[in-house]
Parts: structure tokens; C-alpha cells; sequence
DNA sequence: TATAATCTACCTATTGATAGATATATTTAA
DNA sequence: TTAAATATATCTATCAATAGGTAGATTATA
């Protein structure tokens, strides 16, 4: 993401909170001119596209996230608190008033590019490809069960976190997330 | 519903299809009008605004998705084959490339009504309270363990279902969504 | 005839997008 | 070291298409 200059970060921040809050075909070129001060002919400049910028958005977000996932990594040692972790990121997001862009993103798939839903299904490898990483330590340092599919576990946690965040958004209220991640880990607790 | 008359409801399906795979914000009276064959004046005739349109098409689909929980319940006294019974639901939503109308409303709250909101939350209590009351038939039936929260391990096969939907359908891959929901069921057996 | 349903015709606002002018840096050549 | 050339970034002005929505005439039905 070297290659974007500032105006153009700036355009992506403001085009990644709507879509995380109203989606990416709830707003305009004319909304990220009123929040960036900059005519919407230069986004064009930038981003010829809407599907330009959906991409360019969706693959700064991946970075950060992927940033994000390493951050936890080193910083957590213990794989069970490493998922503890990664839960609480939904529920901050949850508690921004904001939905995952990619699950956002994922509702919209059919009005987007090949590579936009390419870029999706990366996302979703990517988080699940940790998430079991993380279990397999957890496995390894006697606090997961064994009797587990990994693969499926991933999977399985992934998808409490996008569709509790969902749920949990809808009814305003983080702690409902909270509580659905914290019982996964407590069935597959040893 | 029973006060829809048969143009209305020919729209409603329309709306419905276009909003369990595009989303809501991505069709038009005008699609409408195309596929119904029936000018968009008329449909403003049944439905004035979008916001109406979005609060019928949202009710229809609560009574009828009570109507499949009733039948499931009706038909099958099994606790834990009613919760695979439903996932089935759900598993052959994907297989059409559709999301789930609520879930997908519930990505596009900000733009709707606070009516529709409330029956979105309305909504996902029907199946959380249906789903755990099949969780107490599983319990006394001996085939689910009574170690679990009734009410958060219902919360999360709602959550499962809802995020492991959207996964699968990004992927295009509904046995996705299967494997998460069998996995589940596993993981709360005695 | 009165009501319900549908139509034609139109409106205003907004959408994503483009053409071309202009200003400001940056690079290249004399 | 200037001066010219080029690239970058922004602007004004505009476009055709589409959005949701309305007024009022017309047709069908009870």
C-alpha cells in the first residue's frame, strides 16, 4: 500500500468506515468529497472505479489485519488466549457501531468484481489458517482438547465470530459476541 | 399477510430473491417493475416508500420462516435432529447463492427504519428461543450435555448458522456451512 | 356507480463517470 | 544553473443513466 499517497488514504479511511457501518453501495463519490475535502473528480483520479476503490480497500484492510493477527502472535504465547484475543477485536468492532468490512463486503458480493470476492475468500483463509494455528498450540500446551477437527474448529469459531458480530450489532450489544466466543472456548477446553 | 393481494405478493417474492442475493440497497422499483410486469407506479401503489416495501418483505418472510420452525418442530421430537433439521434450512439457502434476508438487512441497518430494526431482532430471538428450546429437548432427552448455558449455546448455533453462511456462500461452497453446524451438535453431545 | 388497480407521464435529486483546464512539483536538457 | 518539458494533483463543468416518488387519467371489478 506504499503506492497510495495521502489524499488517497484518506479516501479509503473515510470509504472503509461507511462500508463497515452502512455498506459499500450505501454511499457516494459526492459522501467521500463532503469528509475528504477533495472534489470528487480527483477520487476518480485515484480510484477510476467504484470497483477500483473496493479493491484498493479491501486489500489495505487484509494488510491491517493481517498486521493485526501477527501483533497478537507475538505479543500472546498461549493459543487459547491468542482466540480470547482475537474476539475481543470483533467486540471492539462491535462496539464502534461497525460490522467486519469483509462480511459486509461478502453481502454485497454479487455487485462486486471477480477479484473482490477473490480477495474475500483470502480474507476469510487467512483468519481461519491462524485460528487454527492458534488451536493447534492450544492442542500442543494441554488447554484444547484433542479430540477436535482443527480444520473444522477454525471454521467453526470464524463463523461465531462474523455471525455473532451480526447479531450482536443488530441488537447493540457487544456482550452477546462476548458471551458466544467465550462458550466456544469453553467446549473445546481439555 | 392475508391483506396482500396477489400483485403485491408477486412483488414481495421479487424483492425478497433480489434482497438475499444482492442486498436490499441493490435493486430499483425498476427491477421490480421488470420482472413483475407491472408498472413502478403500482408497486408505489402497495408499497409508497422502499421503507414500507423493506417492512412487509421482512414481515412476510418472519411468518414464514415461524411457519418452517413450527413444521420442523411438528414433524421431528428428536431435540438435537430438530437443530440439524434446521441447519439443513440454512445449508440449502446457500445452495441457491442466497444469504439470509435477515442477515442481510441486518448489514444494511443504517439505512432502514427502526420498525424494520426491531423485527430484525425479533427475528433472531424467534430462532434463538426455538433454537433452545430444542437445546431443553435435547437435554432431557439425554443426548445433549447439561453442562452448557441453554440460552448463550443457542445464541452461538445462531451465530454459527448466520456467519458460517456467509462464509460458505463467499466461497460458494454450502458443505462449508454443513461441517460448521455438524460440528457444533459434536461438541454439545453428551 | 364507487372502489380498486393499473397506467402514462413526469419530476427532482443523485449516481458514477468523463473532458479538459489549471496549478504545482519534479525531472531533464542546454 | 536555469529553462523547458513532463508528471502529479486538483479543479470546474458537465454528462447520461437511474433513483425513489407523485399527479392524474384510465380501466377493471364489485
Amino acid at each position: 500500500m506504499a503506492e497510495l499517497n495521502n489524499t488517497a488514504h484518506r479516501v479509503l479511511d473515510v470509504a472503509e468506515r461507511y462500508t463497515q457501518t452502512h455498506g459499500f453501495n450505501a454511499f457516494s463519490y459526492k459522501d467521500l468529497q463532503n469528509e475528504v475535502g477533495v472534489k470528487t473528480s480527483s477520487i476518480h483520479y485515484y480510484f477510476p472505479t467504484k470497483q477500483d476503490l473496493a479493491l484498493k480497500m479491501v486489500e489495505r484492510y487484509i494488510d491491517r489485519f493481517n498486521a493485526s493477527l501477527n501483533s497478537i502472535s507475538n505479543e500472546q504465547s498461549i493459543g487459547l488466549k491468542r482466540l480470547d484475543k482475537l474476539a475481543q477485536v470483533y467486540v471492539d468492532v462491535v462496539k464502534q457501531g461497525k460490522f467486519c468490512m469483509c462480511g459486509m463486503l461478502a453481502s454485497d458480493i454479487l455487485s462486486l468484481p471477480e477479484a473482490v470476492k477473490s480477495k474475500l475468500c483470502d480474507f476469510f483463509q487467512m483468519i481461519e489458517d491462524w485460528i487454527a494455528e492458534a488451536i493447534e498450540l492450544g492442542i500442543a500446551q494441554d488447554d484444547v482438547t484433542e479430540s477436535i477437527d482443527i480444520k473444522t474448529t477454525a471454521a467453526h469459531y470464524l463463523a461465531s465470530l462474523e455471525g455473532g458480530m451480526l447479531i450482536a450489532r443488530t441488537k447493540n450489544e457487544p456482550a452477546y459476541l462476548k458471551a458466544i466466543t467465550t462458550e466456544v472456548l469453553v467446549l473445546i477446553k481439555r
